[in-house]
DNA sequence: GCTTTTCCTGACCGTATGGTCAGGAAAAGA
DNA sequence: TCTTTTCCTGACCATACGGTCAGGAAAAGC
């Protein structure tokens, strides 16, 4: 047989390689893209030959498109994680700040994103319109209901998910604009403190 | 000879393929990023053959580092056009609306920056230092010497030039998916409405 | 016209890269 | 233990791609 069975659960060695595998093809294509990711860089970083790589995964796209399905959730989180129930304001304060925070936790996902959606999500058009527009639509629906009930100030309310992606990730995707512009300054707790003064003056009445 | 005479000035020929060489390059290495372009698809795009490619560049490499030095004046012209005499919240507003009118006018240039930026700028990272740094430390300035007057709510000024940045080359850099969120809805009126409001808010004391 | 310079190309080359394959090593199962 | 399945590899292949080169066509200079 050619592939691992697909009938069998996973062995322990299937999914300690699958995931090294994939570790390293996060760290590859986050840095390089795409294109400029090479299965033998993939495999030199996870210490498993090129042969034993295309063992556990059929090729360099289906290694992608698995990464970016496993990681577009825990990507999501934060969003999902906004409570209906909760305070406009601080629920808002409190994505915008998980969201920085995953800027710095996880700047290989957040790059690897902003890589696949620049070149026109070839590989992933499909689940966006699938996982996250449901999700942001729901999302801008109850921004709306917030603001039409006074909570919050009124705006449109996908601009404003916009503008929270855009300076969110700004620091993971542009770090290396950032670095050379804050030159050792400590980036993180400016951006924090920042971005709550910028929420706030704009969300509040 | 190989090269086109270093001492003689550029024949209309000349001036005429390069510039087809490099509008197609802006094309591809936008659309693809730097690895993902070929010089086989530059030369398709441009109308020309590959050597005639090289008769006019020694390299693929030459090609982007060319690009990116001729946009970078007309990337970063916006922010030298802000004036210190003027009012600092029109000012900056203005500046905020002629970046995001680039974004949508020149969404190839902005792209081009944001792939070379992310892959962590191996190309112009040195032009970084040299080019946008001081500009980027001068406004900076301008902008605190506002706030310290009390013309402008107080904040930290390099991380609103990275918001003013993040919010308007969204539009450009993330269009895949700004597109299937907004779904035929115009996209550019709402973005300037809403960073209209965001900045005045953000910005007024 | 003739000569010189510029411009351009088809054919070719070396290397990188995604992927294959036959078969061996190591676990797992009995 | 023996057998079966899973795991792994060295060697190899086909293609894509950046780049070269000898020489021809076309302008430019005279």
């Amino acid at each position: 047989m050619n592939n691992p069975s697909p009938i069998r659960k996973p062995s322990r060695i299937q999914k300690r390689n699958r995931k090294l595998i994939l570790d390293a093809a996060l760290e590859v294509f986050s840095a390089h893209g795409y294109r400029g990711a090479t299965l033998d860089l993939i495999a030199v970083e996870a210490g498993l030959s090129k042969p034993n790589i295309l063992y556990y995964f059929t090729g360099k796209e289906e290694i992608h498109i698995t990464l970016l399905n496993g990681l577009m959730d825990t990507w999501l989180a934060p969003m999902r994680e906004i409570d209906p129930a909760g305070d406009p304001l601080e629920e808002i304060l409190r994505y915008v700040h998980r969201k920085l925070e995953m800027s710095r936790e996880f700047p290989r996902e957040s790059r690897l994103f902003a890589n696949e959606i620049i070149q026109g999500a070839p590989r992933i058009g499909s689940h966006l319109k699938a996982g996250l527009k449901p999700l942001v639509d729901e999302t801008a629906a109850l921004f709306e209901r917030w603001m039409a009930a006074g909570k919050l100030a009124q705006m449109d309310a996908r601009h404003l998910i916009f503008s929270i992606w855009a300076t969110t990730q700004h620091y993971a995707d542009f770090d290396a604009q950032v670095q050379v512009l804050m030159q050792d300054q400590p980036v993180h707790e400016g951006a924090d403190a920042y971005l709550d003064t910028l929420y706030r003056r704009l969300l509040t009445i």
